[in-house]
This record gives C-alpha cells, structure tokens and sequence, in this order.
DNA sequence: TTCGTTGCTTCGATTTCCGAAGCAACGGCC
DNA sequence: GGCCGTTGCTTCGGAAATCGAAGCAACGAA
C-alpha cells in the first residue's frame, strides 16, 4: 500500500532539496521501472495486464506503484476503456527521451569492437 | 561486496531477454541515483568525495556501485588524477538526455497552473 | 450460469539502499 | 620525521524498495 505522492518540481526531493524541476525528474525516472514503463507508453497506450507483460513479468505490485507516480506527476492517465495513456506532457517527455534508442544502438556497436 | 556486471546490449537484462540495447539502458538508468551521477558527471568532472557531496550526500557505497557500473558499461572512467569523468560513449550519452533539463522545466509550468 | 480475462491488492521473502563508522594513502606543513 | 586534514573508498547492520505468488471482485462472452 502506501504509495506516497510522486516527486514533483518545486518540492524537495531524493538528492536535492532545491525544487529544480529536472531534480525532481531524475527522482522520478531514476526508480525501477519507471523509465521501461515510460518508455513502453509512449509506443502505445495499453491495459494494466499487457503492459506488465510487455515489461517482462515486472511484478505488478510495482507496475502498480509507478503507474500511480506517473499518474500523480501528470505524465500518464487513464482513457476511458480504463486503458493507461501518456498525457501531452508525457508524451513530450518521451519525445525528449526518444533520442536513446539510438544512443542505445551506438553503445552496441561501441561495445562489440572495443 | 558482490557488484555483478553492469547491464549491456546484447546480453539478458532486467525485463527484456532479447539483448535489445535500449532494454539494457533502460536497467542501467533505472537504478536509484544512476541518472543523477551521470547527470553530474557530464556537468564535470570530480573525486569521489566532491561527487558525492553534489549528489546530495548520497551513500558513498551506492555512489560506489553506481560508479562501477558506468565505469564497467564504458560510460565512464577515471582520470589520471583518479577524477570521474565521462567517456565520449558517455558524454553522448548525456548529450542525449540533456533535453530532459528544458523538458523539466516545461513540466514545473504545468504543473503550476493545471 | 459458467468460464476466462482484467485490474488490481495483499503479504511474506529477497534484494537493494542507506548511513554511520572506519581505514589506508596521500599531501601539506612544520 | 611527525602531525593533521582530506580523499577514496570498504564494511556491515538496519531500513526501505522490490519481487512474486496468490487471491479476488467485476466484466464480457458463450
């Protein structure tokens, strides 16, 4: 249960007691899952279920607890089949955030032939 | 103790069996305080100690797994005056997520007036 | 009405994280 | 040389986050 309020700009968070937004994004997005499940909202809005299964069997007491963050920060929400969506502001995040798939390919390349 | 390897493309990662290089970077940075010390480190570079201090005195064995995992993932390295730094690999990296810092702060407008 | 699916919730077991303490090595500085 | 402050860690016990299997009410299809 539990589940206290997602860091949010303007308030003290994990690291930094400023209120610097982007603190309080690297608080938000540095928990277990919360990129992934960012990550895989931002390809498609899906139901609770599917999406614990397109983050490979996360458990779902977790899935849980980040969906309600990012609910509560004002990135995802629910459309009206009760599927969970990003909002305007996540999906833009996820646009910001986009460029690391293709990082992610060049680390590989790197990687293979050090 | 223990600090397996860090995550890497092509091999299984927390949630994602298929070796996917953005899954692996996905794990990596979505551990607590990964996304912030590479935040600092692509900043500028710094001992230990001072890194610690600016990551809001985060524990310094944390700080220690942290450090080994992007050292391990090619991210970064220490100078000859045992100074982190990024490596380019990791400089890209951050370069790839510095829209984060204007993203953030379009969120903080959002949130002040809903 | 039965059956399968979904969207959760619960709770005990594990893993991760925290934080205070300690320590060897390295300067300065006298 | 001897003393002091700083640095870069390591250790380890306790707290917190995460896992994962189980369960349950609600819903739709058959």
């Amino acid at each position: 249960m539990a589940a206290r309020a997602a860091p949010k700009p303007g308030r003290s968070v994990r690291g930094s007691k400023t209120g610097r937004p982007v603190m309080a994004a690297l608080d938000l997005l540095g928990r277990r899952w919360a990129l992934r499940a960012l990550w895989e909202l931002a390809r498609e809005s899906r139901g609770f279920r599917e999406l614990q299964a397109d983050c490979g069997d996360i458990s779902s007491s977790v899935l849980r607890d980040r969906l309600r963050e990012l609910v509560d920060a004002g990135l995802a929400e629910q459309d009206a089949a009760g599927r969970y969506a990003l909002t305007a502001l996540g999906s833009e995040l996820g646009a910001a955030l986009a460029p690391l798939d293709g990082w992610a390919q060049k680390w590989a390349r790197a990687l293979r032939r050090p």
